[in-house]
RNA sequence: GGUCUCGUGGCCGAGCGGCUAGGCAACGGUCUGCAAAACCGUGUACAGCGGUUCGAAUCCGCUCGAGACCUCCA
């Protein structure tokens, strides 16, 4: 077992491959943020849940005690960095006329629903920004005590030069603070902040301001950073092992967790750095600005423009799992399509594991090839890689079948065991949820009468009835697959 | 403009100094009345140019191309 647990994950932190050495031994502290909850979540947001659903699905197979936790943001960040604007859920809120917890609500429900037709894991611990705003004035008065925060006009901003001078403000995403500086052309000499680096712990809200919250600064509501900093220290504590989220966050977001984390309790937060690399369609980002989107809906219903076709959930999950998490991955079509015709041969494969004879002899490497799982997984979550193993096992057992390799009871009892892990428990596949109609019997029986009379047909070498039978029904969208045990049919 | 990433066979996608992933498609075969399906077999590709090295898709430089972040986004 001690093999199996050299797990090595790509820490974003040092740009390296670093041995997991959880922080307490055999748990896990996994933060991931969660989708701000005022519209629909795309694809390209599921990628990375999906991609993280792997992490947690692998480190609990290796026997950690993990606890997930991810976010739901339904305070609503503002539009834009500006000193004025509008926060997304309370815009939403105006436009639809509902309760800004209205719109929270249904995309929460949207947002977990589509997580579960994607096969995902629910997190231990889902907390909402709204239900910690005591915990965030909380932080901000430990950052302020702390002399690295400011109060201006009843909103509160983190002091990043005075950070800087004695911490490292750009450690994650690689910048420096003086670069940025000359990035950041100010236009607005009006502004609260002392440096137009400084971002926003809690903001004074107008009155007719929707969501707000009483603090020691008056009516306002948290900044657009804080709630992951609060929240995770709440149920992680301070230190924790692992965050993710988006390769998108990782600046200004994630730079932000780490110093408000570290300056409230002089401690930085996070020992590994997971992102994940974005869904591209055509080329580009998916992005809800930039409406460059598909959704789940759309994807499982066939109604877009980029699919000629409907896709099942977990084919799209396969899809996802044939690419590391931390290249670009490109959604197209073609390329859905031709995972799910390797889909199906890996899970008929899966299928006639309990069907396949057993010999005296092994005639091939399982320990290699199980080992092989591992190391794959091993190396940072390499997960296309494990299935290009899994397939090679899908070749073996196909040679089983065909009586051209040789397997012991107790080499497919320990072999099934690992693929059917790998397999469902690791990559969260399943088979294909089958469509379920009131008339299905009926159209069960029909089938069967068709098929037996087109069975006689052919036992009387009437072909030209056998193949009429078989057209007409092509033409209604059913294939029929003729074999030794009789046809089957497949409606498409 | 600044910072960074990527460019792999028809398509998708691993690998990141020597041991020529994998899937899909294509082609050949087995099976079949024919077909479909299924299964088996077959492909030395790494943007271009130059350099380092006994050896480079993998390291370095330049050129071209694509993308990400620098503003909300997973």
């Amino acid at each position: 077992m001690s093999e199996r647990e050299q797990l090595y994950i790509y820490n974003s932190l040092s740009g390296k491959k670093e041995l997991f050495e959880p922080i307490h031994q055999n748990f896990v502290g996994l933060y991931v943020c969660g989708p701000t909850v005022y519209n629909y979540v795309h694809l390209g947001n599921c990628r990375t849940f999906i991609s993280f659903d792997l992490v947690f699905r692998y480190l609990k197979h290796l026997g950690y005690k993990v606890r997930y936790v991810r976010n739901i943001t339904d305070a609503g960040h503002l539009e834009n960095d500006a000193e004025e604007g509008e926060d997304k859920i309370s815009k939403k809120a105006r436009l639809e006329q509902l309760e800004p917890m209205e719109v929270v609500q249904h995309y929460t429900i949207d947002f977990h629903k589509v997580l579960e037709q994607f096969n995902n894991l629910p997190p231990n611990i889902e907390p909402t920004a709204t239900g910690h705003i005591i915990e965030q004035i909380e932080m901000i008065q430990q950052i302020m005590q702390k002399g690295l925060a400011y109060e201006v006009n009843g909103s509160v901003y983190f002091d990043v030069p005075k950070y800087n001078a004695s911490a490292d403000y750009g450690e994650l995403s690689g910048r420096k603070i003086e670069e940025l500086m000359a990035g950041s052309r100010e236009l607005d000499g009006q502004s609260e902040k002392k440096s137009p680096l400084d971002f926003a712990l809690w903001k004074n809200a107008k009155p007719e301001h929707i969501m707000k919250w009483p603090s020691p600064w008056g009516m306002g509501f948290p900044g657009w950073h804080l709630e992951c900093s609060a929240m995770s220290t709440k149920y992680l504590g301070e230190q924790f092992d692992i965050h993710g989220g988006g390769m998108d966050l990782k600046f200004p977001h994630h730079e932000c967790e780490i110093a408000q984390g570290h300056a409230a309790t002089g401690v930085k937060p996070v020992k590994y750095w997971m992102h994940a690399n974005m869904l591209t369609l055509n080329g580009k980002k998916m992005s809800k600005s930039t409406g460059n989107t598909l959704l789940p809906a759309e994807l499982f219903s066939g109604e877009n423009s980029v699919l000629e076709k409907p896709y099942d959930p977990i084919i799209v999950r396969f899809f996802i799992m044939q690419a590391h998490y931390r290249s670009t991955l490109d959604f197209s079509s073609d390329a859905l399509s031709a995972a799910e015709k390797g889909f199906h041969r890996l899970m008929q494969a899966v299928a006639m594991l309990p069907e396949l004879p057993v010999a005296n002899d092994t005639t091939f490497d399982v320990n290699g090839l199980i080992k092989r799982f591992y190391s794959a997984m091993n190396d940072d979550f390499n997960s296309p890689i494990l299935i290009a193993h899994l397939f090679e096992a899908v070749k073996y057992l196909n040679d089983i079948k065909d009586g051209k390799l040789f397997i012991t009871q107790a080499d497919l009892t320990l072999l099934s065991k690992e693929i059917k892990a790998f397999v469902f428990d690791v990559l969260g596949l399943q088979l294909p949820e089958k469509q379920t109609s009131s008339n299905e019997a009926e159209i069960e029986g029909m089938m069967d009468l068709i098929l037996n009379l087109r069975q006689k047909a052919r036992e009387n070498k009437d072909w030209s009835t056998s193949d009429e039978i078989r057209d007409k029904l092509a033409e209604l969208g059913i294939t029929l697959k003729d074999s030794k045990d009789g046809a089957k049919w497949t409606k498409n």
